[in-house]
RNA sequence: GCGGUCGUGGUGAAGCGGUUAACACAGCGGGUUGUGGUCCCGUCAUGCGAGGGUUCAAAUCCCUUCGGUCGCCCCA
């Protein structure tokens, strides 16, 4: 027989998994809340032009991408990013026309490249990100940066660098990118074939090259900064100022160049430092675009965002050995001890969770002590018996394994105790007055 | 797309041309036909990622292929 596995590079996240992927998802959520984003979701495929834009030489729009058609029509294309659809989208619905600019987005979803898979990098992964669109303020790219700094720190990762650096404007980039080409122009003929192919595609590239990163050509190379606009100057030195009022720790780095062709002024990356990342340490990055809104026809705005790794945000809370989401347990685990009781544990379990108490019962006639184990493995609070002795008069026995206490009951008062029980614990847990403790046993926001 | 490396049950693994494919954990059953977590016993891979080939004989050698992983490239 055939045996079937999940395509290259794709995994599956399983339940023992699961409750990882909530943590994050809950802390990116009320984050993006409390800053006033709102989510938006848009097709997993599009026209491949929203993606493979003219001009555009990066690879993944080049190399990486999932194009089909049908019918031989349409080509299309699975979202390799984001940015391009949330763009597309909000000129499609001309959100500009909503008033309350800048618009601020968040999405999270899968992102489809076709690339060699390694750690941290698989063909389907998962990103968190924003778009912020319609203001150019310096401030608000820190608040942005500040958004997914806050998020990973709130979930507990710590080994990390913030890396920033601006490309200038278009006059900047223009003017910089010339004069990369004719300084390395002199000494292209001894650099790597990698460089040898940047010059001419893309000689911002060339500053990123690790073979030939110790050459002396690279250490003079021209200097993003002295060919930088008065305008973008301004704009980047109000970034930087920005960010150390807040307390943000970050880097200059101005090699640091992005894969999409779309970034103009301010580009960032956060780059996990555990040993635990694997050659892929980038956790997320983005940067601001100032061109991308007219090009999809709509006004001329400007943009803001970035996306995170899922994925690499995992490792690296892993490799930092964060704990996330709660212990898994049970309320309640119900044992049967012969087919004759086998109803009413039916019956208890659909009663428990009608009263709101997780629960479970053994589905395979097991043994009883295969069945305790269940009341183990499941970390359940309590073991309901049902035998039938005891259900002859209407009863059944509950064992709180915390004390280990064993309570013979009515078979209709199993909820009641149930109350009881939890109740107590609840207040036994908690001694503080004015719900301003760390316990959950209070809401504190009412 | 390039280069390196690895692939034995649910898990961790031993075996490196001829063994009933070791051992451990987990699972299941039993010792204890109504009280688990310790202990003891039993059971659990016609199968060594897949497909070919060499050989009297292959998990062990060769080829192809799929996948993981690491580096390059690229990026989240």
């Amino acid at each position: 027989m055939k045996q079937f596995q999940n395509p290259r590079g794709t995994s599956d996240i399983l339940p023992k998994d699961i409750k990882k992927w909530h943590a994050i998802e809950d802390v990116i959520r009320q984050f993006c809340m409390l800053y006033d984003y709102e989510e938006i979701r848009t097709p997993m495929f599009e026209d491949t032009a929203v993606f493979k834009r003219e001009n555009d030489s990066s690879d993944v729009v080049n190399k990486e991408m999932y194009t089909f058609s049908i019918n031989g029509k349409d080509s299309l294309t699975l979202r390799p990013e984001m940015t391009a659809s949330v763009v597309r989208s909000f000129v499609q619905h001309k959100m500009f026309g909503e008033g309350d600019l800048p618009k601020k987005l968040y999405y999270v979803g899968p992102m489809f490249r076709y690339e060699r898979p390694q750690k941290g990098r698989q063909r389907i992964f998962h990103q968190f990100g924003v778009e912020v669109i319609g203001a150019k303020n310096p401030y608000l790219d820190v608040e942005t940066i500040a958004l997914g700094y806050s998020i990973v720190s709130a979930l507990g990762m710590s080994e990390l660098k913030v890396l920033v650096n601006t490309l200038g404007d278009n006059e900047s980039r223009e003017a910089y990118r010339k004069a990369l080409k004719e300084h390395f122009e002199k000494d292209i003929d001894n650099m790597c074939a990698d460089c040898k192919r940047r010059l001419q595609q893309n000689p911002l590239r060339l500053l990123d090259c690790k073979i030939d990163a110790e050459r002396e050509s690279m250490k003079t190379a021209p200097r993003i900064e002295d060919y930088l606009t008065e305008e973008s100057k301004a704009y980047f030195e109000a970034v930087c100022e920005g960010l150390d009022g807040l307390g943000i720790p970050y880097e200059i780095e101005d090699r640091l160049v992005r894969g999409l062709d779309y970034y103009t002024d301010t580009v960032f990356e956060v780059v996990s430092t555990n040993k635990e990342m694997g050659s892929q340490s980038t956790v997320f990055g983005g940067g601001r675009y100032d061109g991308l809104v007219e090009y999809f026809g709509g006004p001329e705005l400007s943009g803001i965002g970035f996306a995170m790794g899922m994925e690499r945000l995992l490792i690296a809370l892993e490799g930092e050995g964060v704990a996330l989401g709660e212990e898994k347990t049970l309320d309640a685990y119900v044992l049967s001890l012969s087919p004759n009781t086998s109803f009413t544990a039916l019956q208890l379990v659909t009663e428990l969770r009608a009263a709101g108490y997780t629960s479970e019962r053994d589905y395979l006639d097991r043994s009883f002590k295969a069945q305790f184990k269940s009341v183990e493995r499941k970390n359940a609070k309590v073991a309901i018996i049902v035998g039938e002795k005891d259900l002859i008069e209407g009863n059944v026995t509950v064992k709180v394994i915390e004390s280990q206490e064993n309570i013979t009951v009515p078979v209709n008062q199993v909820v009641d105790l149930m109350d009881e029980l939890f109740q107590s614990e609840d207040e036994h847990e908690c001694h503080c007055e004015d719900g301003n403790c760390e316990c959950h046993n209070h809401s504190h926001h009412e």
